[in-house]
DNA sequence: AAAAATGTTGAATTATATGGAAACATTATC
DNA sequence: GATAATGTTTCCATATAATTCAACATTTTT
């Protein structure tokens, strides 16, 4: 993270923004929360789909899917996995970056 | 990322250091790159778990599942949902971090 | 405003992730 | 080195993610 002034827009989400993790909240809060973040990855997806100027339907093509299934990826608030999420990223030629920190330390995991 | 200087320990993994993502590999490297993550991430998962000084079966119980399906988290190189992974950092008292990045863009998921 | 292109939805199917139980293996403790 | 604690593996059930197809809706183009 020293070298990494890469010049980067950011995009971050106001409602994504650091929060006390160490408090747990209700459960009702921790689904809205799930929600929200699943949401904004189906938003990730669209956001750059676009970006590449790709269709769903085309982009269903690199990744060997129907149209449909990009656009329940997109809209759908659902649980996701790892390797979907990998596959639609790299199709979009997309860096996933994943990682992991605790109070001092910080995992990097991609 | 500006001001993000929180002075972090960062333990990052060689083999995962930035490649380039556009240049696509055949079949089997993208299967390998995809269980080499994999298999990171159960390290991270126990490698977090150790510093918080917990035992598979402790984890568990915080978590609500067996000290079998902790070890296969840690271990089994198979995919991964998103839910089980912020379920398992959550109880680890853990940030995860989710973001994709373009060319000239970064977006933050969580 | 028709026609064409793109995106969405629902129902159904298939694949697989989550999970428990118990037996086994490994590592620490005495 | 026996005992206890911790971690692993296998077999199995259940839940649900991934996916298709086809009909429908929305948006764009002409």
């Amino acid at each position: 993270m020293e070298k990494n002034k890469k010049r980067m827009k950011m995009m971050t989400l106001d409602q994504m923004k650091d929060k006390d993790i160490g408090e747990i909240g209700t459960q009702e809060r921790d689904k809205y929360e799930f929600d929200l973040k699943m949401e904004v990855l189906g938003d990730m997806i669209k956001s750059v789909r676009k970006q590449r100027n790709l269709t769903q339907e085309q982009l269903g093509e690199l990744i060997g899917v129907q149209k449909s299934q990009i656009s329940k990826l997109e809209r759908n608030t659902k649980n996701v996995t790892v390797e979907t999420i990998l596959k639609v990223f790299k199709a979009l030629k997309a860096n996933v970056r994943f990682s992991v920190e605790m109070n001092e330390s910080e995992f990097k995991v991609a």
